[in-house]
DNA sequence: CAATGGAATGTTATCGATAACGGGAGCGAT
DNA sequence: ATCGCTCCCGTTATCGATAACATTCCATTG
């Protein structure tokens, strides 16, 4: 029942609870003879103090609320545990939220929860989605712990960490580019998150510089599902029977492009090469094996927790901090669907 | 800043606290006016209580701790998922602690500190691993909070849920037979995993049942990655050239011997069935797509944190409540890998 | 030797809520 | 009229810690 209060050790070591806790923060102010005694008794009784009382008194709880979008895919799921053991690594506890839907009712709940449980911080991993940013910015300025946001568009005085989408978006272009394809389509996210948005953005910088200019009869949205991918090979090819490579926007709608082109009778990599985005684990294993574009998910969840604590010490310091966003670069990992013979 | 506390709110509604503290709770001995008088205040001054606070004077936080392992597959993800789905539903919330390693000093660190910020049960969602059972069981006895357990094996006085492994692996080697599949291999997980032990379980009993014997040169073992399937197809070949049909314990692994197929000519599933284990969303766009067993995790999950609230309650009540084994079943996903045309 | 100061420790108030108990008002029963 | 009960609301103590302040005891210092 975490009998064993700081009175019971006080009282065991004979002397009071102020230095009882002197001993437990490590502060000075304490005869080594009086700390190597408390310190004896505590290791005799098993205490380990009472987290919350000490939240209540001291005004802050050493947590982290973190508020998630789904779990089913890789990516979130992997920034997650590079929340998680940053969060963990530096002392703190994280308290989970995940979100299901874009609902603006269920996310003033999470907040609202959140906040009524002191959190010291809010890390804001929900996809950057269009319909949220209008919604969600005037909430957002009443909370009155700091926020750190994942994968969002920069705004004014915000703290955002982010993947480099329009790098790999172009690194994927670039790559097909280099592999001899120049009719080039794209199967997108869906448009309203910002992910995809960015994705698509580095396609077209890289296809605007090599001067191809038919972009929307290279283009179609899928939404993140290999059905999705699926699909929108078929239609792509439809519009544009010349296309001679894919960039899917992510690897579940790439794997579904394979399947495509494969009842199809398109040959890939020769006939059409195809790049994704995420690497998940399963990528290598396709046939044929993926190219695509390899985000570090667990550096972005780890740097989100370390900007966090940044600006949460600056802050006490009084301290400067610059809210700007800090970027992770994404990789190009080269495998067989993009490599013609 | 939190700034309203139930003090402004009883100055500003001319009550004292405790009336306030009993509007909030919606106890009774409150009459209509003062109850409405005090909401009112509430409503203004945008009042909500410190939990922390609340959580210090009632002697329960309204939390749960979460232990998980990893996050980077599928199955671990969409039960963490369930598990957070009902928490929230119920209430309460989740501190999540994520295992990177089975590794006795981080657990210990890790349920010392869930103990000292008081949740009021522990879900311990990690993967039934024979080298820690004999470790933990001795430190869980002295734990004072409840503990429900994810896909472990029975043990006296435990509360369990689990996915009936067993029956999952069942169900996929019958599958195989009634397509006419004979010489039936299974590439299992690791094996100190009660999954891939109870998977493997069921896989020799329907092979028993019928009646095959030489089990030995049929069985490899595998590490849930698809390059573990890739290699244990190539052994199984090499062991049993006559084996008909492969019973893989994860999608990863039957992605690798799907692969292996390929490379060495196989045609799956004309000269080799292949059924996988999870039904990871990738499955059905596999080539050939993956006939497999699909966990309801997310049920899994939705129920432990059921259990956990179903024993709370019990106990507060000082009703019975007999620890047992809850079972979700698993279910046959019929696609191309294992139905021969 | 009184005054000063710092080291070591204790006392009291406080964090924001709830539990336990107390007490007055109103009303029917004896 | 008194008792006793219910309804409504307030007071005080408490949860387990920390902050702020107070005190004691020596050792220096002028």
């Amino acid at each position: 029942m975490q009998k064993v209060t700081i009175k019971d050790v006080a009282q065991a070591a004979r002397v009071s609870t102020q230095t009882v806790s002197r001993v437990i923060n490590s502060r000075p102010d304490v005869s080594p003879t009086t700390r190597a005694r408390v310190q004896q008794v505590i290791k005799e009784l098993e205490y380990s103090p009472n987290v919350i009382a000490r939240s209540l008194s001291r005004g802050r709880t050493n947590t982290f609320g973190v508020v998630g979008f789904g779990l089913s895919y890789f990516g979130p799921s992997s920034v997650l545990l590079g929340i998680e053991q940053k969060t963990n690594e530096l002392g703190f506890s994280l308290l989970l939220s995940l979100l299901d839907d874009f609902d603006a009712a269920q996310i003033d709940g999470i907040l609202r929860n959140l906040l009524s449980r002191q959190v010291d911080g809010i890390i804001w991993a929900v996809p950057g989605n269009d319909r949220l940013v209008g919604e969600l910015s005037g909430r957002f300025c009443e909370i009155s712990v700091p926020v750190v946001y994942l994968n969002k568009l920069k705004n004014q005085d915000e703290i955002i960490v982010a993947m480099d989408n329009r790098l790999g978006g172009r690194l994927a272009t670039e790559h097909l580019f280099e592999q001899g394809y120049r009719q080039i389509g794209i199967i997108t996210g869906p448009t309203d998150w910002w992910e995809a948005q960015e994705r698509e953005m580095g396609w077209r910088e890289i296809m605007g510089e090599a001067g191809i200019n038919n972009l929307d009869e290279l283009i179609v949205n899928g939404d993140w599902t290999a059905a999705s991918g699926d699909v929108g090979l078929h239609s792509l090819l439809a519009k544009s029977p010349d296309m001679e490579a894919v960039f899917a926007s992510n690897d579940q709608m790439a794997l579904g492009a394979l399947q495509a082109a494969r009842r199809l009778g398109v040959n890939v990599p020769q006939d059409l090469g195809i790049v994704g985005f995420d690497d998940i684990p399963e990528a290598a294993y396709f046939y044929p094996s993926l190219t695509t574009i390899r985000q570090n998910a667990i550096a972005l969840g780890a740097l989100a927790v370390d900007q966090m604590c940044n600006y949460i010490k600056a802050r006490e310091k009084n301290d400067d901090f610059e809210p700007d966003v800090k970027w992770i670069e994404p990789r190009l990992i080269v495998r067989g669907s993009s490599i013609r013979e």
